[in-house]
DNA sequence: TATTGTTATACTCTATAACTATA
DNA sequence: TATAGTTATAGAGTATAACAATA
């Protein structure tokens, strides 16, 4: 007899995308819930994360981070700026494009919002090896890659 | 100097929730895509997905399978059942409460969906060790523990 | 001609609150 | 009283097509 994980032959890679979501679900309802303070939906947050660093990035290029398109974003933009926590500013070296600029208030939200995923990534991972950490990542990038 | 993935001090484990999420987003757009003969949403795809085992489950239970809430899964359940994929019928045990059946289409289609997802995994998973996947695992376990 | 990003548009996703029926 | 699930409602997420501006 076989257990769940290893129903078939040899190494079947079942069961990791519906795990993938419902995890996804998970963080994004808990991650939520810890920002409530700053009322920031999950798009918000993946955004402004994505910035966190003082980075300043074009709009493709916090689509391709946060994995939507850039149409998906507009809006995610909009009621950013209109909180003033950030502002789209001309690219002088590609004037079609729109670099992000963090105001210093969305700087403090979207270092909060890193510090949230943060200390949940650090709670999920502070009993596992490191090796599992690596093998999560490994396996994240090939569903990416596969994926493109 | 250290570089963007070592921050701080030991074994930081920064940059997982934010891939997470980037790959949930790839992979649900592939699988929409590879299933567009169905015409499915992802949600769609995931209830079903969750049911291709042929198990017969509640709304609660396929709620907690996909993540989200039973009133989320009401739509999709609807939309579902209207285009005779699946019935509620009442649960005689409980009769607050109902059971999904799959119609013989609803079936067919939840196991086209089931491989289409298998198929990704499969093609993710290939060159990779089997120690990565069940790290995978082990990581999204965790988080979803977390997250509760 | 091709690309960046927005606008217009159309659905889907998501959840809270109120409700019905059952436990 | 508590729970399962729906309905009503409201807003956020998602993408396609059309468009303007720039490359």
């Amino acid at each position: 007899m076989l257990s769940e994980n290893e129903q078939s032959s040899v190494g079947k890679p079942t069961g990791l995308i519906l795990p993938l979501q419902r995890a996804t679900h998970a963080t994004l309802r808990l991650l939520a819930a810890r920002l409530a303070d700053e009322n920031l939906t999950p798009s918000e947050i993946n955004a402004l994360a994505n910035l966190a660093d003082g980075r300043v990035r074009s709009v493709g290029e916090v689509a391709a981070l946060t994995g939507t398109k850039p149409t998906t974003l507009t809006s995610v933009l909009d009621r950013l700026s209109g909180r003033g926590y950030l502002r789209r500013e001309l690219d002088p070296a590609d004037r079609r494009s729109f670099l992000l600029h963090l105001s210093p208030e969305g700087d403090r939200v979207a270092r909060l919002a890193r510090a949230a995923i943060e200390s949940i990534e650090e709670a999920a991972t502070a009993s596992l090896a490191q090796a599992d950490v690596a093998g999560f990542i490994k396996v994240l990038r090939a569903l990416e890659e596969v994926s493109q």
